[in-house]
DNA sequence: AGCACGCCGACT
DNA sequence: GTCGGCGTGCTC
């Protein structure tokens, strides 16, 4: 027998199949050991067969398998190949993604675990005889152990001290317990609270389950009871022996969420998410493969939890930009979803207040089963959203970053005891230019984005054309020479609050005081605990969290998303608007929403205000048609990068060449075809440039396999070169 | 990715 | 004369 192995090498080169003499006991999906070339090195059995082509003196024996059990399922052996062809990723790379770094680096060595209980002989009365009178920590610790309950050692260590640990166990008071490494033992009983179900939640439920093989599109308003209808669907699917995936976003993933869902399936719930360790993301992984759990809950990387017979698959708030893998491997996680549920026989289940275009545009084609959830389960309206016009403010003498509704509502917040949100749009900080008398904010003549002010050479460029414009100094709607950058940080925000509101407790929550892993939990409990208090953040603030006491939300500078050079800014900024309003008053209070913005008259915020997402979707999916935008045509970026700056150009200049003489021969195919500086043009170093295509969907898959196989047919040692398609972030 | 093979400069 | 620089090319 012949065995087909990937070997474990990230090159293009060697991104191929090599045949193997098999052992008899070869089994596809192994991790084994082979001779390569002068040495020995890692790869994968993909599959087995009777010959090869390779000359049969050539071939070499496959070495000993490096694990006792197949770490590739047969399922991820066919995803490979799927993958491989939708998203142009090479079987390394696969590879990676389907099995935890821990195995692949070797370190993957079952972990012991010190557990401290209580001796059964125990009691008061040696506690008083063996401890020190003054020495209260050892008291303190022994107080707070329960009987019959093991507790982690490290724990106790942080707590209380290793010293009087170790003092503890000398006097024999408590015992060491050492266990091969397992989860802690969870905390949370199970309590199966069966919820009954709305009329609505209910023909949700019943019309997925009897659809199985298809699509779903769950679209319901915020509160409208998503998770409790996820968890009916779950439930079902485990009752029928099967096992379920929950995809969220990495953000979502708070205590509050994992423990609802821990609260009702208790031990079979595995998490994988970022914050894990190599070491607890192997152990989580291991539980999974062995059936110990049958829940897999997680962020992207979920999507390949080693789990057989798979009944259902969710992606919560669908929309979220983190589905998209944005660095290799890139690739889409709705995409790998389906892949998945088609081999597994089973629902995908997408879920959103917001669905993104390309979803609802779907679901609209019949493509995804559409379920509608219009009604909020506590039957409280939505907050109202109140946009204030900053032109006018300007046109009033307030200058400030503050409108003056905005100062008046929050007066009153605080002055009740509540707590306000306020939000602050970071993207889009490398600014467009705005007239703060009228509005104008400056665009591209062919392609209907903002234009992107460049210090440097102090002009306006269009990022999807590269067409220059003369930098303003006057605005060319209204002559007023009020024109700006648009900026502003959460710093200076919150310099003046404390300036306004110097007796009021003001929380910051951005990337930089978020940096560290307990960082987030800790600025989250102390709003939680704080009242009155004003919460000053970016995105993070707008997912996932329930804060019961925010009745206000302010949402600073609206326009920063929507004036983002991003054929996806309108729907971004949508999808922002409506999540964030979901923030204020969630439980018996009501909530209320200030907009800021210089464009008030935007369809999207007369959409938005109005919680009208279907009149939004028409607007936006007509604008898309008309300019032969995405999901009516496709963009590939190949992005350039290198050191030396000569290098990169002409790297860029060659495949331009190559992919322009395609161009020339198939010009009626072609939107947009050209080769321009990035928009950012250095990071870190490097140079950055870029080729932007654009084209109509009948052409495909031909010109993207064109352009990639270019890329990678074209050596270029020095340059780093990226395909993306539909690209997101243009930076 | 590694490692060998291979063809030109300064060293005991 | 040889040690060693890293360009080029191959690995079932």
């Amino acid at each position: 027998m012949i065995a087909e192995v990937i070997v474990d090498i990230t090159n293009e080169q060697v991104d191929k199949v090599f045949d193997y003499i098999a052992r008899p006991d070869t089994v596809a999906g192994e991790r084994v050991t082979v001779p390569f070339g002068p040495r020995y090195i890692t790869g994968y059995v993909l599959r087995l067969k009777e010959t090869s082509e390779y000359p049969a003196n050539l071939l070499k024996p496959l070495g000993q398998p490096k694990d006792d059990y197949p770490v590739l399922l047969p399922e991820f052996l066919a995803l490979n190949d799927q993958m491989r062809a939708a998203f142009h990723l090479r079987n390394v790379d696969c590879m990676r993604l389907f099995i935890p770094t821990q195995l692949r680096n070797d370190k993957a060595k079952p972990l012991y675990i010190n557990f401290i209980r209580l001796t059964e002989k125990f009691d008061d009365r040696e506690l008083l005889e063996n401890t020190r009178k003054n020495a209260t920590k050892q008291i303190e610790l022994i107080k707070s152990l329960r009987p019959d309950t093991m507790y982690a050692q490290t724990e106790l260590n942080k707590r209380f001290g290793s010293a009087n640990v170790n003092k503890l166990l000398d006097l024999g008071v408590v015992e060491r317990v050492t266990t091969l490494k397992k989860r802690a033992p969870k905390v949370s009983e199970r309590q199966d609270k069966i919820v009954t179900l709305t009329a609505d939640q209910q023909r949700v439920v019943d019309s997925i389950l009897n659809n199985r093989e298809h699509e779903h599109l769950i679209f319901g308003v915020t509160g409208s009871g998503k998770t409790e209808v996820y968890m009916h669907i779950i439930s079902q699917v485990l009752a029928e022996g099967k096992n379920a995936i929950l995809l969220v976003p990495e953000i979502s993933l708070t205590p509050q969420v994992l423990s609802t869902f821990t609260a009702r399936f208790g031990d079979s719930v595995a998490i994988l998410h970022s914050g894990l360790s190599d070491g607890e993301r192997f152990d989580e992984w291991q539980r999974i493969r062995t059936g110990q759990a049958r829940i897999v809950i997680g962020a992207r990387s979920a999507i390949f939890a080693p789990i057989e017979n798979v009944g259902a698959i969710i992606l919560d708030e669908e929309h979220d930009p983190s589905y998209k893998a944005e660095s290799n491997p890139r690739y889409t996680t709705h995409t790998v979803a389906r892949m998945r549920s088609e081999y597994n026989h089973c629902p995908v289940i997408y879920g959103s207040a917001t669905p993104s275009l390309d979803t609802f545009y779907r679901a609209k084609r019949g493509e995804v089963m559409l379920h509608l959830l219009p009604n909020r389960a506590n039957a409280k309206p939505m907050p109202v959203i109140d946009i204030v016009n900053m032109c006018a403010e300007m046109a009033n003498g307030n200058t400030g970053i503050f409108s003056e509704k905005l100062m008046t509502e929050l007066e009153n917040t605080v002055s009740a005891g509540n707590q306000a949100m306020l939000f602050i749009n970071r993207r889009g900080f490398s600014s467009y230019m705005i007239c703060r008398e009228c509005g104008y904010v400056a665009k591209c003549e062919d392609c209907d984005v903002s234009l992107v002010y460049h210090k440097e050479d102090n002009q306006l460029k269009c990022h999807y054309c590269n067409r220059r414009y003369k930098a303003l100094t006057n605005c060319p709607k209204c002559g007023s020479s009020y024109i700006r950058m648009g900026a502003m940080g959460t710093q200076k925000v919150v310099e003046e609050l404390h300036e306004r509101f110097p007796n009021v407790t003001i929380l910051r929550m951005d990337y930089d005081t978020t940096k560290n892993k307990n960082s987030l939990n800790d600025l989250l409990e102390k709003f939680g605990k704080t009242k009155p208090c004003i919460l000053v953040g970016t995105q993070m603030i707008a997912k996932g969290h329930d804060f019961p006491s925010v009745t206000l939300v302010g949402i600073m500078n609206a326009d920063m998303s929507l004036h983002f050079s991003d054929f996806r800014s309108a729907e971004r900024t949508y999808q922002l608007i409506t999540q964030v309003a979901g923030r204020a008053g969630r439980a018996d209070k009501e909530g209320k929403v200030i907009l800021q913005t210089y464009t008030p008259k935007h369809y999207v915020y007369r959409f938005a205000s109005n919680y009208d997402y279907l009149g939004f979707y028409e607007k936006e999916i007509n604008l898309r048609e008309v300019t032969q935008f995405p999901p009516f045509s496709r963009i590939i970026r190949v992005l350039i990068t290198a050191e030396d700056k000569d290098e990169a150009r002409s790297t860029t200049a060659r495949l331009y060449s190559h992919i322009q003489d395609y161009y020339i021969e198939h010009r009626d195919k072609f939107l947009f075809c050209e080769a321009m500086a990035s928009p950012v043009s250095r990071i870190e170093k490097k140079y950055r440039y870029q080729i932007l295509c654009r084209f109509l969907l009948d052409t495909e898959p031909e010109i993207s396999n064109f352009i990639y196989d270019t890329v990678s047919q074209d050596k270029h040692p020095k340059s780093l070169v990226f395909v993306e398609i539909n690209p997101s972030n243009m930076s």
